[in-house]
DNA sequence: GAAACGTGGAC
DNA sequence: TGTCCAAGTTT
C-alpha cells in the first residue's frame, strides 16, 4: 500500500447512518422530476440521458433527450441508422463525438448483448464512450445495483461535507474512490438511492460557485462549515480557451454539416473559417476522428457509416 | 498525468 | 463583459 495512511483515515462508520438519513430524507423531499428518473425510463433512456449529462447542463440536455428516445427507442434503432444522423441529431449539445459514440455503442449492444443494454458494469464500461462514472451510473440508475458513481457533484459534496476542503482535487484520486466506497450504504436498494441523491445535492444545494448552505441538510455535520469554511489552498483550475482554437473551427465546421440536408462542398466549408491552413487541418481532425466523410467527388458528409 | 474535446447560460 | 462552469472520456 501506500504512503499517509492519515490522510485516508476511513471514514467513522458510525456517522455513515446518520449522512444516509439526512441526505435521503432531503432527496426525498427535494428531487428533481427528470424524465430519465420516471420508474417506467428504459436502461436504454438512462444510459443516453447519462451521455448527454456528460459536461453538459440538465437544462440544454432535457429536449435533445425527448427528441432521441422519440426517434430511437431502444439500442436497435439506433444502430440501424447511419453514425451521421446520430451527430446531425446531436444539435448544439457539444462534444459531438459522443453521439458518434453512442451509436456505437448502440451498435455494440445490438451485436453483442441481444439488443439489451448490459446490466453488469464491466460489460458497460467495456462500450464506447462509457467510462467509470456512466458505467456506475448506469448500473446504479437503470439496474439499482450498489456502485459508487463519483461524477463532479459527489466530489464536491465529499470534499466539503466529509473531507472539509472548499473544492475537490484537480483530478480524480484513488482516496476519493475509497471514501465513496466507505460511505456506500450496505443494502443495494439504499446504496441505488444514496448515490443519486448526493449527486443532486451537488447539483442543487452544494454547488460550485455559491453554495446554498442554509438549505443543505449535512450544515451542522459538514467539515467544511465546521473549519469556518476555508477557502480553496490548491492550484485555481484553468480556463479552457475558445477564441480562435480548433474547437471553434471544429464546431463551425460541423454546424455547416449538420444543417445542411445535402452533402458540402470544400468551398461550402471554407466560408465558415478564414484562415485556410486551420481550417483544412480542423477537417483533417474531423475526418480522423469519424466525424466527417470525405466523398469521392470531392464533397463532405456526416459518416454515412 | 496532462491535454484535447463544444456550447451557452449565469454572474 | 469576460470568466466560470456543466452527470467525463479518450489518448
Amino acid at each position: 500500500m501506500r504512503r499517509s495512511c492519515a490522510m485516508n483515515a476511513p471514514f467513522p462508520p458510525d456517522l455513515r447512518p446518520e449522512l444516509h438519513r439526512r441526505v435521503l430524507d432531503w432527496y426525498a423531499d427535494h428531487a428533481r422530476v427528470l424524465p430519465w428518473r420516471e420508474p417506467g425510463c428504459s436502461p436504454w433512456g438512462v444510459l443516453v440521458s447519462e451521455v448527454m449529462l456528460q459536461q453538459t447542463p440538465v437544462a440544454r440536455v432535457l429536449p435533445q433527450w425527448e427528441a432521441w428516445t422519440a426517434r430511437w427507442p431502444t439500442p436497435s434503432d439506433l444502430a440501424a441508422d447511419a453514425p451521421g444522423e446520430a451527430v446531425r441529431m446531436w444539435n448544439r449539445l457539444g462534444y459531438p463525438r459522443r453521439a458518434l459514440r453512442l451509436h456505437a455503442a448502440a451498435v455494440a449492444i445490438r451485436d453483442e448483448h441481444g439488443g439489451q443494454v448490459p446490466d453488469d458494469h464491466a460489460a458497460l464500461l467495456a462500450l464506447p464512450g462509457i467510462g467509470a462514472y456512466t458505467a456506475a451510473a448506469v448500473a446504479s440508475f437503470a439496474f439499482g445495483q450498489r456502485h459508487a458513481v463519483v461524477d463532479t457533484n459527489v466530489r464536491r459534496v465529499h470534499a466539503r461535507a466529509v473531507t472539509g476542503d472548499a473544492e475537490p482535487a484537480a483530478a480524480l484520486t484513488a482516496a476519493e474512490n475509497r471514501l465513496a466506497v466507505a460511505l456506500l450504504p450496505d443494502d443495494e436498494a439504499t446504496a441505488a438511492r444514496w448515490a443519486v441523491a448526493v449527486m443532486e445535492l451537488g447539483a442543487l444545494v452544494c454547488t460550485a460557485r455559491a453554495p446554498r448552505c442554509d438549505d443543505c441538510p449535512l450544515l451542522e455535520r459538514c467539515a467544511w462549515v465546521l473549519a469556518g469554511r476555508p477557502p480553496h489552498t490548491g492550484p485555481a483550475r484553468r480556463g479552457q480557451a475558445w477564441a480562435g482554437t480548433d474547437r471553434q473551427v471544429r464546431g463551425r465546421l460541423l454546424a455547416v454539416l449538420r444543417e445542411s440536408p445535402d452533402p458540402v462542398t470544400a468551398e461550402g466549408l471554407a466560408a465558415c473559417w478564414a484562415d485556410a491552413g486551420q481550417r483544412d487541418r480542423c477537417l483533417d481532425g474531423l475526418v480522423a476522428d469519424g466525424l466527417v466523410e470525405p466523398l469521392d467527388d470531392g464533397r463532405f458528409a456526416l459518416p454515412r457509416t
